[in-house]
DNA sequence: TCCAAGTTTGCGTGTCACGCAACATGTGCG
DNA sequence: CGCACATGTTGCGTGACACGCAAACTTGGA
């Protein structure tokens, strides 16, 4: 990880996440097929081919930035003190995880309201929730195969997701207090 | 809908779904690549053309089924009878509906084991949240903007897709009990 | 300084989604 | 009954894309 080669590859694999959103928003959702690989390659300054071997389509590169969040949350929950309860921890450790620093409006609305987009992030958000299962199950002293931490994960997963959607419309709270709302609706026991 | 027309269409969409889920199965996860649209038409009897205007990605052809499946379960849990407490309902309405008929074993198994397919059934799976978090709301007696009957919606259908894929385990018992299993961890109020 | 491993890039190929316009097949009306 | 109209189907052409391959280049270590 401290391999500078890594570190580089690493800063290349944002540097074309971060371009593609941006374009994208730029666009707009109706403009999505608009947003070419030749100039998210272009604004992040390499070849399309360079793009092309750290995402495999459009979509991905738009939304990496969501996946990358999602996939460290389970790591978050495992950042929390041993002793606290199930709900507390995770409650804090996706409030904390998901509010430092508080997302892009922008980028989320795009990514919300384009269908294409909205299901590659889905996906992501997803995947993400067989290490948090994991991470729960260690917490709970449950086997992580069990149904329990998966469909815990899953809840807490959906939780986020409407609390997103939610926090786009306007009236709403800080994000802060909109995922605790949404998070007190998911059953964990104490 | 009794329309000659429409039937005919009807017909046709499920003939491509049907024939591009049967070739992706024969080829299996690793293979999804080989199955060209050009074989899925020719296996529905249909010009290649024909099979663009009702799918636009292979992947949303083989996830039809799915889609459509998940899509009405907002409209069995209306069926149920109007006294139901909520989880009593949502329970036997997600039961009835996903076990008759039974779903397909291999089906299912190519699209769970098959990243891409995985994420268009993701994003049809979640789509279905929407009515079904209106079904809720009607039943709950709360607005369906609101935040309970989404979060209650999203964590149904994370129940069902947990479900699913340990129903594909080895030594599961039958999809029934595996349901009821994993919707006795979702949070309903009575 | 020089080598080996890893990264970027250009090119070629096969596939695909979709607009467009012609064609066929039902549908309803006089 | 037959005629216009609407709707679904098809072939063709175009633009874009993902990816295999091999060459050029950069980096880190001996």
């Amino acid at each position: 990880m401290a391999d500078l080669r890594t570190r580089h590859k690493e800063a290349t694999r944002e540097a074309i996440g971060t371009a593609a959103l941006r374009l994208a928003v730029e666009q707009g959702p109706s403009g999505l097929a608009l947003v070419r690989v030749h100039d998210i390659a272009q604004a992040a300054g390499v070849s399309p081919r360079t793009y092309n071997n750290y995402f495999s389509s459009r979509e991905e590169a738009i939304c990496a930035f969501q996946a990358d969040r999602a996939r460290l949350l389970g790591d978050a929950l495992r950042a929390r003190p041993a002793g606290e309860p199930l709900r507390e921890a995770v409650t804090e450790a996706v409030v904390e995880h998901f509010t430092r620093p508080e997302p892009d409006r922008a980028g989320l609305r795009m990514i919300m309201s384009t269908p294409e987009l909205e299901g590659e992030a889905l996906k992501a958000f997803t995947m993400a929730e067989a290490p948090l299962a994991e991470a729960i199950a260690e917490r709970a002293g449950a086997v992580a195969d069990d149904l329990f931490p998966q469909v815990t994960a899953a809840a807490v997963a959906g939780a986020i997701r409407v609390a997103g959607r939610h926090w786009l419309s306007p009236g709403s709270g800080s994000f802060d207090t909109v995922l605790r709302r949404a998070l007190s609706h998911v059953h964990m026991p104490e």
